[in-house]
DNA sequence: ATAAATAAGGATAAAAGCATCTTTTTTTAT
DNA sequence: ATAAAAAAAGATGCTTTTATCCTTATTTAT
């Protein structure tokens, strides 16, 4: 469903914004050893959502990766968009390209509700919301840490 | 979600199906065409699902590939299991190996019924039955012909 | 018998995804 | 000022997926 690269970057996302304090700084090697991910993959990925303004960042000693205020009010579909593009949840299952409600294709109406309920939980739900319903509920995006 | 490879191999069987009648062989080369797939990636999976008992093949001029009574009782999870495996499906949605019911991941309850209902509609209903209801309700397979 | 049509099988190639390594730039602390 | 730490950037390599090509085996129709 998401490549690799795509689950690394909300699970990065979602570990900043829950180790998200005021002037701390996290830099990719402690998030990729908490997470368990490639490190040098990851920090590839960290710079393209920096690019993106997903993620901030800062150089130096002391220096490494956050979130402002306006990064948490992004969503998991803005981190989908970055990394993967939405291709895949826009196209058919099958992959055909006429499939829509008035043309479906065999699975269509199996597979459009599915798509509609995620889409819209990945869309509007910021992380900010994720976050703190991780917190309240314990959820977790590591292997290493099981409770958050 | 679904590899080109099994996209098309599902494509391949229903359009068989659909096109069954008692001693008719069908050719890759006119599957090709009518689905528009790629034809010499096409003959490697219709071998593939030769050889998985998922198609039946005869060889020879008036040769190619059709479906035995047998053949249609199979299902659409049947052909994912043949082409892709089933990973995907069982793995979680941001790759944690320890996510379940009991220790979730944050997007695991939003992405957790989705795969239940899929599971059990592709793994429930057989070609056959894919088939009839597509004869009725008018599905499409393929690009050209947009109706059945 | 022979030729033609077709699937089967094996080798190869191109593209995408996944991952690493090395160098450069920036910034902080001393 | 200098050294160290960290992100940024660029180059490279491996693996898997997607795709093609060529040869072989089989079967049918003539």
């Amino acid at each position: 469903m998401l490549s690799s690269a795509c689950k690394y970057a909300i699970r990065s996302i979602l570990y900043l914004a829950i180790h998200n304090e005021e002037n701390k700084r996290i830099g990719v090697k402690k998030i990729a050893e908490e997470l368990e991910t490639p490190q040098p993959f990851l920090a590839k990925l960290l710079q393209q959502l920096t690019r993106n303004g997903l993620v901030s960042s800062s150089k130096g000693p002391t220096g490494g990766f956050f979130l402002k205020e306006k990064n948490l009010k992004n969503s998991v579909w803005d981190i989908i968009k970055c990394i993967d593009g939405t291709d895949k949840f826009e196209q058919c299952f099958l992959g055909l390209s006429s499939c829509g409600d008035k043309n479906p294709c065999p699975v269509h109406f199996t597979v459009a509700p599915f798509k509609q309920k995620i889409l819209s939980d990945f869309r509007d739900k910021t992380i900010q919301e994720f976050t703190d319903e991780i917190k309240v509920k314990g959820r977790h995006i590591s292997l290493k840490n099981l409770e958050v």
